[in-house]
RNA sequence: GCCAAAGUAGCUCAGCUGGUUAGAGCACGCGCUUCAUAAGCGUGGGGUCGUCGGUUCAAGUCCGACCUUUGGCACCA
């Protein structure tokens, strides 16, 4: 029989599950319980991934052992995930036996097939740890953006990423010192030679969503593919490389083998193989994964499984991310909700998977959870319609007991079974808003069978208690059938329904059938109403450290904090900097760059400097015209595409339209130096 | 600027390979009902389907150009 694996991508064991995170999840456990009750053989695997240097330098900072904080970490994902009912088979750890043992088959294939090279990386180096950088060892001023504060490898704000070594006013985050730049050998995983695979592969229909094959098409596979640095030298949380002491594995590179590690250790509770899961060609792994991850998923990790004859994924399925009243999830906006939060309000976790239901579609789009439409949603469909049905009938049967026959419905129990089939074809095919819409017509057909049929006014004749149990047996099978569609989504509202009618739910096809001459239970409310004030009280903005009134100076310590005082400089190495004051003789925009503004700067007596300045959402030109501001004079030239820019003009500010160009009072004179 | 995606009722969206007067839910107006967790049913208003042009007997649906939005990339020495 064929068999699915089926995995979500591994949380990063840095912190806390939050609202976002659970699009993911709730989406493949929806998808994996889909599968189930259609009677297939699949299975759920996840992991915690847990190395690289965030971990370390949270361990250190907290002063315990990684193992300890991993430890803590998974617990408390599993927890959370526990409590919205996503229902892994196994959830391991990437810091596992059967990970490092994985790793290291995965390791050897590359080298015997040539694939690994050995080249020198220049990185940073901090002189007082005398460790090198890794790139969250060390922060600096994002040199796209010129936010502060940010990691060596991407910044948070514009998203881009870059080198350690192009860090502005790098700092360690170990010592504090400014490092410097040194070279060590590093280990890469060459892809060119698989080129011309990854290209048959990433492009067959039906493996990855089609905007996601024109995005690696067109990003990647367009030129050379680029060789994989999959080593860190020590200090580094991981796996040492066998052949290689002293060097890591790259937590990128440890991470997708968790998927099979899972496998193992669930193989190794249930007497199986892994073979029989990673190598059976009956077998199709399906990832589900966020936008932010294809690349690993299309590029480095089927190459990976490839060179080592392991099953490539069938199916890479990627979703957006989760936005609130349409923007990013934010901490200091208060819309970064965690699980936990959201199931200590007391809060019903079956209500967040059903409106994430709602959302979802085969698409890469982003969804949007707006508190108002959440609860509108859950309450109307859930609770007005779905459960609406079983209150509206049950209590009726509770002496009698469903119809020993089923009566004629006029065919609606009929027609839901058909419209099964949409049903479960949106399913499979990750359309789960249309699986919802589908359903919840159902359930709208089924309300108006109840205001046709009247059975309150029925029930006042005695002589009609017959036709009162029938209409009811009639409105609480249709009710059962929804829940079996719904079962995907909610599992405790079948599970209820099973305790109030005495009948499992163990496949889709308990749809086919109604319920015939069996009891029902006394009725109790099957689902509460979502108060959107619980919600709301979970939107809790940071307070802002920066003051709003524009009368109050704000020395409130906020951009310090930011970005820490640089290591201290010598008089020398100040005066080797030759700041000038400049008249700005004429400003205009780079028509074709968004950020930069061509500025001609005079130092006075004829002598000109072109410089392009990344100040064009801060400044309109014109009001630069005449303005005498401070220049780097000295700076090496720098070719850009738009010219050549010769100094740089001196600005406070954390980048965008927060730029403040510094002007020296009135009297001074262009070529005048500061000192 | 380049690449990608998207632009359909106030809001969230559905409209498959082109085919009757463009749909749903929410919200709003009116009416009915009371079995049900102020739930339910009926009914009404509301859209030049981003703009312009083209293909076609027929276009929201195909083609082209443009506009707007959102991502990503380049650019901030």
């Amino acid at each position: 029989m064929s068999k699915i694996l089926v995995t979500s991508a591994l949380p990063y064991a840095n912190g806390h599950i939050h609202l976002g995170h659970l699009v993911e999840y709730i989406q493949t456990d929806i998808w994996v319980r889909f599968q189930k009750l259609s009677g297939r053989r699949a299975i759920y695997l996840c992991a915690d991934d847990t190395h690289g240097t965030a971990i370390m330098i949270r361990a250190r900072k907290e002063g315990r052992t990684e193992e300890a904080l991993i430890g803590e970490m998974s617990q408390a994902h599993q927890r959370d995930f526990a409590g919205f009912d996503v229902a892994f088979d196994h959830f391991g750890s990437t810091h596992s036996d059967a990970n490092r043992k994985l790793c290291g088959e995965l390791w050897q294939a590359l080298r015997s097939a040539g694939r690994v090279v050995e080249r020198e990386v220049t990185q940073l180096f901090d002189p007082q740890a005398g460790v090198f950088l890794a790139d969250r060892f060390v922060k600096g001023t994002c040199p796209r953006c010129g936010t502060p504060d940010q990691y060596g490898d991407s910044c948070e704000k514009c998203g881009s990423t870059y080198s350690a070594v192009e860090l502005v006013n790098p700092v360690s985050t170990l010592s504090g010192a400014r490092p410097e730049v040194r070279s060590a050998q590093h280990l890469f995983v060459t892809l060119e030679p698989l080129h011309d695979f990854l290209t048959g592969w990433t492009q067959t229909p039906g493996r990855l969503q089609p905007e996601i094959a024109n995005y690696i098409a067109g990003h990647f596979l367009a030129e050379p593919l680029r060789d994989w640095d999959v080593s860190r030298p020590a200090p580094y949380f991981g796996f040492e490389i066998p052949d290689a002491p002293g060097q890591y594995w790259y937590v990128w590179f440890d991470a997708p083998i968790g998927y099979m590690a899972s496998t193992q250790e669930w193989c190794e509770k249930h007497g199986e193989k892994l073979e029989d899961w990673w190598k059976d060609p009956d077998t199709r792994v399906v990832h589900f994964i966020g936008k932010d991850i294809t690349y690993f998923h299309t590029l480095f990790w089927p190459s990976m499984l490839r060179a080592a004859g392991y099953n490539l994924p069938d199916r890479i399925q990627v979703h957006g991310f989760l936005n609130m009243r349409g923007e990013k999830l934010s901490k200091s906006k208060g819309t970064l909700v965690s699980a936990r939060g959201y199931l200590d309000a007391g809060l019903d976790p079956q209500q967040l998977r059903y409106f994430y239901a709602t959302k979802l579609s085969a698409r890469v789009e982003d969804i949007d959870l707006n508190p108002e439409e959440l609860s509108a949603k859950v309450n109307s469909d859930l609770v007005g319609k779905v459960v609406n049905l079983a209150s509206r009938s049950a209590r009726f049967l509770e002496k009698t007991g469903l119809s020993a026959e089923y009566p004629d419905d006029g065919g609606l129990f009929r027609a839901a079974v058909e419209a099964g089939t949409e049903i479960r074809d949106a399913y499979e095919v990750f359309d789960f808003a249309r699986a919802m819409r589908v359903i919840m017509a159902l359930a709208d057909r089924a309300n108006e069978y109840v205001d046709r049929m009247e059975p309150w006014k029925l029930k006042k004749d005695p002589a009609r208690a017959k036709d009162v149990q029938d209409v009811s047996s009639v409105v609480l099978n249709l009710f059962r059938q929804i829940v079996v569609y719904l079962t995907p989504v909610l599992p405790r509202l079948a599970e209820a329904t099973e305790k109030l009618l005495g009948a499992p739910i163990k496949s889709l096809d308990d749809a086919n059938a109604p319920l015939t001459g069996t009891p029902v239970a006394a009725f109790s409310h099957l689902m509460e109403r979502m108060d959107p004030k619980k919600f709301e009280a979970l939107v809790v903005p940071e307070p802002t450290p920066v003051a709003d009134a524009p009368t109050e100076p704000a020395d409130d310590g906020a951009a310090l904090a930011a970005e820490p005082l640089a290591p201290e400089c010598t008089i020398d190495d100040f005066t080797k900097v030759d700041l000038r004051v400049a008249r700005v003789v004429a400003a205009e925009p780079v028509p074709e760059a968004k950020k930069l503004l061509r500025l001609t700067l005079s130092l006075g007596g004829g002598v000109t400097r072109n410089v392009f300045a990344g100040i064009k959402a801060a400044y309109d030109p014109e009001q630069l015209v005449g303005r005498l501001v401070v220049m780097v004079a000295n700076l090496a030239p720098r070719q850009m595409r738009f010219g050549l820019s010769e100094g740089m003009v001196v600005a406070a500010g954390p980048g965008d339209k927060e730029v403040f160009v510094l002007a020296p009072d009135a009297g001074a004179k262009p070529g005048q130096r500061v000192h």
